[in-house]
DNA sequence: CTTGACACCGCACAGATGTTCTCGTATACT
DNA sequence: AGTATACGAGAACATCTGTGCGGTGTCAAG
């Protein structure tokens, strides 16, 4: 579906006028507000977008009519409109509001031995933390991975716990890193130190061997910005 | 103010007719629906409510009230009407919505030396944490001290660490817990083990002594119950 | 050129809707 | 008893407001 730019200009001012004044405006006023000299007409585009469910109306009742944002949305008219629906944030009981976002789960990593971690994307998780905002930045880089293996464990990152991940391609040396080793077909975690051309992968735990590989063969999948664990 | 019967029926047909049809009643439906006959008595009522401040109305408009769920909600009456705003509950850009609700950071407890804790309350509080119901359950049981020393760090809780706690004055032995201890006027985190009459307060680390305290000198002030650490 | 769809305008009309006026009843206060 | 106030009913009134119908101009298809 098409709309013209008078229709579109009608969507945007029966926005606001909800927003204004939380009931929704008449044929007259919406015909004042876009310039539009006649009822008729204004009815006749109201039946347009009611036929584009992109409103609804109720016959013959004054105001009768309402925003679907679900539809709007899908049409991405909902951008530069305002009064839509705040989704990815939240209202405390004090009345002040915050910003959150999802970060994806996207498997398991070896701690100990590496394991083979899904080719897994944001849209392939089947689980996710909800976090606040306040906390992190650039959520859009964050994915977290379950921690699987014990050999972390002098860094305090125990079989269970949940890594939050930075996505990003380089490394400083001894950060705590998800590295995928090329020829093994696995991600693991170990704290990254690039010596010459060969990278040494340190497991914080004695009993588990360092690993050394070719610097080419070793590429950085995310550093680790947050430890959550759950005794309970 | 004090409302009629009849005052706090129209409140609630109100909010469930924006509920149902995102715009407001005339004064004959809300007559109709509050079993009113006459349109003044209805409009008298209105006028009443609009004096206090519970409902806006614009004079010859139709349909031209709204309701101020703040002052409702401050009038106790928000509790059982439908189409209050949503507090402590997120919607997420996939339109799923979930509850969270906030944690307050009490101050700091020590792992290592015990130190004092400011007799805290939820109202004192100057940190919160926003966190998920899907992760917690009870969460009005809930608070979280962010840890000083380095005295739990074998049971990987390291200093700067935030902890979760649930308030329950009893605990298991093993279970790593904030202990008050009475003639100190001090909170410490350690692991809790209730022997005979005797309570052994263990650090996870070796370099600090263990203590041991008559029972009735150590009251439990909560249980860990989550961890989270931040490296960024 | 004719036709029809489309977008639009003006206007009249009926029904929807808020306001106002008169009246009745009950209660509290002087 | 008299008065004021709260609460309510009914009807009349004046707007407000959605709808319907006739008409205009454009444009592309037949």
């Amino acid at each position: 579906m098409k709309l013209s730019e008078r229709q579109k200009s009608m969507l945007v001012f029966i926005a606001e006028f909800v927003e204004g004044n939380n009931y929704p405006p008449t044929i007259r006023e919406i015909g004042t507000a876009c310039g539009i000299s006649s009822t008729s007409v204004v009815k006749y585009n109201l039946t347009k977008l009611e036929r584009g469910k992109l409103i609804k109306r109720d016959k013959e009742v004054s105001r009768g009519l309402s925003l679907d944002w679900g539809r709007l949305q899908e049409a991405g008219l909902a951008d530069n409109m305002i009064g839509a629906p705040n989704t990815d944030r939240g209202v405390r009981s004090d009345g002040s509001s915050f910003n959150f976002f999802q970060v994806p789960v996207l498997g398991h990593i070896a701690a100990g031995q590496p394991i083979q971690v899904e080719t897994a994307d944001h849209f392939s998780a089947d689980e996710w933390l909800d976090l606040n905002e306040s906390l992190f930045r650039n959520p859009a880089e964050l994915y977290a991975l379950r921690v699987q293996g014990d050999s972390m464990i002098d860094a305090s990152v125990l079989d269970g716990d949940i890594v939050i991940l930075r996505h990003q391609e380089r490394a400083e040396n001894g950060e705590m890193v998800a590295a995928w080793i090329d020829n093994k077909n696995e991600t693991t975690l170990k704290h990254f130190y690039l010596e010459g051309d060969q990278v040494r992968l340190r497991p914080a735990n004695p009993s588990y061997p360092e690993m050394f590989l070719p610097a080419a063969d070793v590429s950085v999948k995310g550093k680790v910005v947050s430890v959550i664990r759950q005794l309970e």
